[in-house]
DNA sequence: TGAGGATAGATGCAAACGCATATATAACTA
DNA sequence: TAGTTATATATGCGTTTGCATCTATCCTCA
């Protein structure tokens, strides 16, 4: 009753937007000369990993990498045998391993970080202001937060 | 000098919600049980050429699907086999090719789209009310217009 | 305690991807 | 206008992905 007619459209409108802008920002930084290292896909692997202070489970690492559990699994496996990120079988439970960076990997997601988050930085002040990125995150937050229950 | 030095911060956190939330809506997208007909990928191409009036180029379309151009170049043919898209040579050049919906192709993108806008519907309005659907698509809008003339 | 079911992660396999490059046509230049 | 360069898309190939399924471990409850 309170919900006008016009949102449905609005909310569509909204995620076309927000798809937008991921795939403009996301062609943006593949672009960048800084993939040679480890590609984007390993980098964001990483990244979670050096924001965890202790060792992660795979399922948990899955919850914040958009990938399949197989596909993550390997692509771990990968960086593993290059010795950026160590795998353990979790003492305390056989079936499920932790995952952290060894000091090989924290010193590649520095180095591909500096960078990159400077060129994160550009391109998004490039187009907002202070408060309006401060608005942005704060929208997307919330948009996400009305969902992390829902899914396993 | 107007610029306060806490900004890339903020700018890296907006980007990083941004992302969160493309991840979190992505893959409840993804568990509909809705993509048996097309792929969530294949229904990108075929959304957008039910944008488009004319018939388009494989280079224009890239321009809105995030995927390489061989990649694209071949769903489209796979698409094109199935029967849902007509790719003829431009006959104003020779290169191109003209892109378009057959009857069957915007029949299969409708049956898909209906349910998929409401999922995506219900799945913004569960986080953000009418205005804040506004400000985000304006954002996103905004951050995106900032690079549209970047990339070729 | 031990059988049945649940959970975490790994693996086989076909499909799809990106990179490099080939092909075909157009556009420019001398 | 012939030779050169640029553009649009296609193709070869090795890598990565997702789906289905397997294995190993844990948990529950009779």
């Amino acid at each position: 009753m309170t919900t006008p007619r016009v949102m449905p459209a609005l909310a569509n409108e909204a995620w076309e937007q927000l798809l937008a802008a991921y795939g403009t920002l996301m062609r943006l930084y593949a672009a960048e000369d800084r993939w040679d290292e480890v590609s984007m896909r390993e980098y964001d692997v990483l990244y979670t990993l050096s924001k965890c202070p202790a060792p992660v489970r795979l399922s948990e690492l899955n919850r914040h990498v958009l990938l399949s559990q197989p596909a993550l699994s390997r692509l771990v496996d990968r960086l593993a045998e290059r010795g950026l990120v160590d795998r353990c079988t979790d003492p305390a439970d056989g079936r499920g391993v932790r995952l952290s960076l060894t000091a090989a990997g924290r010193a590649v997601q520095q180095r591909a970080g500096r960078g990159h988050a400077r060129t994160v930085a550009r391109a998004m002040t490039a187009g907002l202001n202070h408060d309006e990125l401060g608005q942005l995150a704060a929208l997307c937050r919330k948009l996400a937060a009305a969902h992390d229950k829902d899914l396993t």
